[in-house]
RNA sequence: GGAGAGGUGGCCGAGUCGGCUUAAGGCAGCUGCCUGCUAAGCAGUUAGUGGGGAAACCCGCUCCCGGGUUCGAAUCCCGGCCUCUCCGCCA
């Protein structure tokens, strides 16, 4: 979220990211509050402080041994009144955060204004396959081949639910084996994760209150599935000042997600396109905020380099600010191109968020010479989403036989394997 | 799930019958001073957050969290969370 002394002191940039972000405009309740918050403050405390005073001089008196008797009554009645000053205060600052944590981030100038027609590509690599025949959408792929298998997906689940089996289930698996020890060398940590979080957990990156709707909850236990694993990595800390010179931390980890799709009903719903629950391997970066322009590139970077050891074709595309997250100030979606679907699919997103997240979750860091701890700043990206790859790497590399090519560098992950016939 | 113990400052650790405790003492850190015997001594200093102020500075709050009792609570009462030990259950 962003700060409120920020928000007071630049109201007209406030009010033109909830513009541009398509948010919805509660900023003149939150100045009311805010401003309603400080008188009241100023009048309990005076009070406190009177109270604070009186008590001292009471302990000093009964300590004489003398009596105290009008000073206790007069302050019962102070103390009464500093208490409905505190109950009013607590009721305006609960008001206060439900605003304020409604506010999205402020965008990143780089970002063109609009609507989603904005988005920039920024550029893109690869050329699309040119196969001699009409390709195959990778439903009808995976079916003939048995490697994937949407009825049983329905069976179990319900809709939006789908199967891997044999070379299509180990494919996944390569995969995110490879891309994960693709990160590990770029020095990422590797992390297993809960894929169960609390609300305040969800809150710290900015899923609650907004995406409640898009989200699976557990009822008995209150608690939340991980759309993304974005959610447990950036919260790892939490609530915690960390100690200086420890930044920067970069962190990546495997965990599937879940995602309810409200309302994307009918929209890209064949195959893998657009599923309830998927694997994916997710980047966290946190760093110092003079750092993080420069980390999301090499993030981007870092997701990019897995499309092209893939050899998938992808387009960047530079998010505009209609559709960027609450949470980012700045975000590049990486769209790789499927050639069954003839469909750029995003596959990555890969965001800065400022201090956005670092203030909802309350991370901060102790500086090297002494100071206020600060709000670090946080980063992340899929590298990649694995059903949409896998889409595009069976549509891709097809054969005119029916069968699909496994990528170079996935084979020693396949066992050798070189196609899936 | 059952029984017990406990949650105090960067760390260890005290806190008596509620007031003189933001909090002793120790360690660590920082700053001076001193010293030829240095894994030494002396003095000072070192939290966060909110409000006010141009600033110096003043004030409020914070001893896990939230309520309550009281003129006043780290200290008493209630609820919650977490940690540890033992038992049970379990992949």
């Amino acid at each position: 979220m962003l700060d409120l002394k920020f928000i007071r002191e630049n109201p007209d940039l406030v009010r033109r990211a909830i513009r541009d972000k398509k948010a919805p405009d509660h900023l003149d309740e939150l100045l009311g509050l805010d401003s309603r918050r400080r008188a009241v403050i100023g009048e309990a405390e005076a009070l406190k402080h009177e109270r604070n005073v009186v008590s001292q001089q009471i302990a000093d008196a009964k300590k004489a041994g003398r009596e105290a008797a009008d000073a206790i009554v007069a302050m019962r009645a102070v103390s009464e009144r500093a208490q409905s000053l505190d109950i009013q205060l607590r009721e305006i600052e609960e008001q206060i955060l439900h605003w304020q944590l409604r506010i999205p981030n402020v965008p990143h100038p780089d970002c063109p204004v609009g609507d989603e027609s904005q988005n920039r590509e920024v550029r893109s690599w690869g050329r699309k396959p040119a196969l001699a025949f009409t390709p195959a959408p990778h439903w009808e792929l995976g079916q003939k081949l048995g490697i994937y298998d949407g009825v049983a997906g329905t069976t179990v689940a319900g809709s939006g639910f789908f199967v891997l089996r044999g070379a299509g289930a180990r494919m996944q698996r390569a995969l995110i084996n490879f891309m994960i020890e693709r990160h590990v060398a770029n020095e990422y940590v590797e992390h297993r994760l809960p894929y169960l979080v609390t609300a305040k957990t969800m809150q710290g990156t900015g899923q609650l209150p907004k995406l409640a709707e898009d989200m699976y909850h557990i009822e008995s236990d209150d608690l939340w599935l991980i759309p993304t694993a974005e959610v447990p990595l950036t919260n790892l800390r939490a609530g915690s000042v960390l100690p200086a010179g420890s930044l920067p931390l970069r962190s990546v980890a495997y965990t599937p997600c879940f995602r309810r799709e409200a309302g994307a009903a009918g929209k890209d719903t064949r195959g893998m396109m657009r599923v309830h629950q998927f694997d994916k391997v997710e980047l966290v970066k946190i760093v110092e905020p003079e750092t993080a322009e420069s980390e999301l590139e090499t993030l981007t970077a870092d997701a990019e380099a897995i499309l092209q050891a893939l050899e998938l074709p992808y387009r960047v595309r530079l998010l505009a600010t209609g559709d960027l997250s609450f949470a980012g100030a700045k975000c590049y979606d990486l769209e790789v191109y499927a050639t069954g679907v003839d469909a750029w699919l995003e596959v990555s997103s890969c965001s800065m968020f400022t201090d956005f997240q670092s203030r909802r979750m309350d991370l901060r860091v102790r500086p090297k010479d002494g100071g206020k701890p600060y709000h670090p700043h946080t980063l992340n990206g899929s590298a990649l989403a694995l059903p949409r790859t896998m889409i595009a790497i069976w549509e891709n590399y097809q054969t005119d036989k029916g069968s699909i090519r496994v990528p170079e560098v996935l084979i020693p992950y396949m066992g050798g394997l070189e196609e899936i016939a």
